[in-house]
DNA sequence: AATATAGGGTGTATTTCTTACACTATTGCT
DNA sequence: AGCAATAGTGTAAGAAATACACCCTATATT
């Protein structure tokens, strides 16, 4: 093992699944390739991964220059490793997905590299044509958090910060793509006492403003060692 | 993209975590290694991927050369890519995991390849001093595992076809490293209705013979969309 | 000023699930 | 016959899940 390494054609990429919501729907952030193969297609931002740059830290530079995003906490999802997945040959990529709020950023996306025209979001259940596998990854992530959201706060990431009980009950119900009863629901998240009710109420709309509530992060570590679950 | 493929000194290899059950213990699956680095550690089994396999034919052909074990379904569980990882440079590793019957294979394990001395089951609260990273893979399967057993019957792979209660139970109090009630546990597992009670008893034993069960994939399959949950 | 609209906010009864807990039954061995 | 070792069983209390419908309030419209 120590004199031959084989295999030395094999090369790996790092794709980035994040989600966001608004206008109660998902939405996963694509990227407009300017380059072969597959120029001119929507896919994931993703990218080689350097040689002397780990998996967790490539995937970041690589969403920073396919999108101007910055800071992003992601987690690995799969390693996807198809001989065909990629019309060039024998290329592994490792995915990663993350959950943000989509209107601290809105549409405020700036490529960095000539490899991308643009990045945009689109509601998961319109999705174009996709380069590579890249449909299955995204597929593969929405089962992902559909377990995650079952047993971590993972939800509120998608959240503005202040958020009303509602906005959050859609959000659940876009995840599971179902709908909740509202008291039930209402009753067993204050139950877990892991939101801080605040003294704020919505503004601009015109009806009855509901108030608003934070994630209370210190709460939550407290109680959980335990799990949440919403999926019913 | 298409011109310039960078990085073709990346390679990567796949490493195999199979748990077994056995004398009320979890142990887990680790070859004797007879080529450097790391020569005469015990590690996980694993090698290099060839080029033009799928990382998921690879991990079964990996397996097979360095235990003997064959036709076992190994489910993908993470992609290690820490820098400092392999003594040898960047060499990423993905990692599988397993739980199978012990019994069915007991000591019969034979290597066929030079690279590895033998294969053995080590206790995993005893393990030794490991090759390259793989403490820490295994301490990410156990992980894994203990979540995934919470909703899916991944459990009556590790034990023999047919088997009694108190060891089912005992294989839950060992993955979850907890006494359970014994009353509580069967009826909450007889309840779940996915076990197919049988006409014989266990043999050999010097006291009570209990009656033996087996998983009934066919109930299990009709009745689970949903979750199991066994671990209170 | 009156009314319409749109979503905000609330309680109760029923059923199901979880938990805690201790004794008798059966078998093989001596 | 008696012992040792494990199999096997039920109930009561509390907690959680579910199903379900109406009044409240802020704004916009006339």
């Amino acid at each position: 093992m120590q004199s031959n390494l084989p295999h030395l054609q094999s090369i790996f990429t790092a794709d980035c699944v994040i989600f966001g919501f608004s206008e109660g729907e998902l939405k996963v952030l694509l990227i407009e390739r300017n380059e072969y193969p597959f120029k001119e297609w929507w896919g994931l931002p993703g990218f080689f991964v350097e040689h002397n740059e780990t998996i967790d830290d490539a995937v970041k530079r690589i969403l920073l220059e396919h999108t101007g995003l910055k800071g992003i906490y992601m987690e690995q999802l799969y390693t996807f490793g198809d001989l065909q997945r990629h019309p060039q040959g024998r290329i592994i990529t490792v995915a990663y997905y993350a959950m943000l709020r989509l209107e601290a950023i809105g549409n405020n996306l700036k490529p960095s590299t000539d490899y991308v025209r643009k990045a945009q979001w689109h509601p998961l259940n319109h999705l174009p044509d996709l380069a590579f596998d890249h449909r299955n990854i995204i597929e593969k992530s929405i089962d992902k958090i559909r377990r995650k959201v079952s047993h971590s706060p993972i939800a509120f990431e998608l959240l503005p910060e202040k958020f009303t009980l509602t906005q959050l009950q859609q959000l659940y119900e876009a995840i599971w793509d179902k709908k909740l009863d509202k008291r039930n629901f209402r009753k067993k998240m204050l139950k877990y006492n892991i939101l801080k009710e605040l003294d704020e109420k919505q503004k601009g709309v015109s009806y009855r403003a509901a108030k608003l509530y934070k994630f209370d992060k210190r709460k939550y570590n407290k109680i959980f060692k335990n799990e949440l679950n919403f999926s019913k």
